[in-house]
DNA sequence: TTCTTGGTTATCATATATGATAACTCTAGT
DNA sequence: ACTAGAGTTATCATATATGATAACCAAGAA
């Protein structure tokens, strides 16, 4: 909640937003979710247009604790310009 | 249909699969799937267990054209034994 | 042949993701 | 103060993923 806040106005100021884009580290999902959206500079509306949906579903998908279908993130994802697969890493 | 039977025979080739297991490229869903547990050597039963489901819900998962949620992708992932996390590449 | 093992398919019930709409907050400008 | 833009939340309807069970196929071994 108040993550999502701080990050949402640390990313407002250009240089911090650059910074964070450059990180490619292993986020959770709603995070590898707002680095692309980030990325591709657009709105939730905006992204909302391109997979054919509302903005609210945005919101939702990016806030409340989601669980997309393989589909839905691959609509996000390429709404953003991203190609999307799978990296699997064996644990140990 | 013919290409998973066919796969699925190949792979019985101990040395086939070895090889097989050596590719971490760019596969579709389903592959990516099956790869994992390949690498793992586990039956669809065996899979099933560890996701607290039944083998034929495996199967329907890694045949009929697959959808399935995020939860259900680390599920299985980890029941192979493996670290799940998206890829991200920028289309152009 | 018969049995076993791994996988497939069909089906139904249930849980949940998604679509759609509306009302709301907050912030930045003007 | 007012407005507009971006995001949030609540709610309902509907589509679909998932769970569960049973019957089936194919291949290999005894």
């Amino acid at each position: 909640m108040s993550l999502q806040r701080l990050k949402q106005r640390v990313l407002k100021n250009p240089e911090v937003k650059a910074e964070y884009d450059k990180l490619e580290d292993e986020f959770n999902l709603i995070d590898q979710l707002l680095t692309m959206r980030s990325k591709a500079g657009l709105t939730q509306e905006q992204v909302a247009e391109r997979m054919q949906t509302n903005k609210s579903n945005i919101s939702r998908l990016e806030r409340g604790n989601a669980n997309p279908s393989w589909s839905t993130l691959l609509k996000y994802a390429h709404a953003c310009g991203f190609e999307l697969s799978l990296q699997a890493q064996k644990m140990h």
